[in-house]
DNA sequence: AACTATTTATAAGA
DNA sequence: TTCTTATAAATAGTT
């Protein structure tokens, strides 16, 4: 669609039309950017409310152009279920019943622990990335780290030490000239 | 229910059994803000998506207590109207079995990429922990490092490498008497 | 219910 | 589409 009209109005003649055009359609892409990046928001929220706060819930979105997208814990038809038959859940017990429940607390625990663990990760990178840009953390890190050296690793060490105090040297001169 | 419970096991007769279900309370109570707060942040998301982008919303929240809570735009309603009757085109039975399997896959596939984005972080961890052992990167890191650095950062870095090059040179020599 | 220190979401740009 | 980043918003803990 985008392309068919880009062609269509891409002579000179009507500049001003065509550029209008082109600022609609550059609205409708970040309007749709926009709709997946929130709705994808919109569903992790979900997700983390229904596991955080064992609550039940079903969401329902219909983009502009007509697509269908749910998201439903346990699921979007459970949820519907009881909300359209007015929150009846005696319905429907029975083993069936209690195993997909177990299987899905299972599932839910299984998915909690390895978010768990990935946020545990991405802490610990995200210190050892800051860790690296800053200066005050030279002095404990060097002293701890020659002692899990080997001999070359070390007598390379030391060369790097020379030609680095060298070139720190020189930096702090030029810097204490201005 | 809470006042009452605490009242009860307030004597100090039993004080395990009342630590424990204080702590229980304190943690319902704090699922219960969190569950509020956040059904709240997901009514507003729902709202500024549907009127941003355009989209027609349904959200149902059913609470651990059983209480029902519906947000939609333009009306819930209408919206799930619209997702029963485009879902329900096909025959009931098999479009929920077809449901809940996408459902399951849909979960599954979250989960495989969780995992593999946990995967990631831990290959990215051990490689920058390898690189920390390993003192051929030492060179080109310091070579950078000094660039970014103020004047009194040089300063302590300039301390800091004396003292541990008499560190290192104290540690080659010990390596070497062996 | 209000505050605020953190965390998280996201718009814009690459 | 995916990644980055600066900024805005959400929210957990606390009063």
């Amino acid at each position: 669609m985008a392309p068919l009209s880009a062609t269509n109005n891409g002579r000179t003649s009507n500049s001003r039309r065509r550029k209008i055009e082109i600022k609609d359609v550059e609205q409708r892409n970040r309007r749709c950017v926009t709709f997946s990046k929130r709705k994808l928001g919109l569903f992790n929220k979900l997700t983390e409310l229904s596991l955080l706060c064992r609550a039940e819930t079903a969401l329902i979105i219909i983009s502009q152009n007509g697509n269908v997208y749910s998201c439903g814990y346990p699921t979007t038809d459970a949820v519907l279920r009881r909300y359209i038959t007015g929150a009846s859940s005696e319905q429907c017990r029975g083993a069936r019943r209690r195993e997909q429940e177990e299987f899905l607390e299972k599932q839910r625990l299984e998915y909690e622990s390895v978010q768990d663990e990935l946020k545990e990760k991405q802490k610990q990178l995200k210190e050892m990335k800051e860790a690296q840009k800053n200066s005050s953390c030279f002095v404990s890190w060097w002293n701890l780290s020659t002692d899990n050296m080997g001999m070359e690793d070390l007598e390379q060490f030391k060369i790097s030490l020379e030609s680095l105090k060298l070139n720190l040297i020189t930096v702090l001169q030029e810097k204490k000239l201005h």
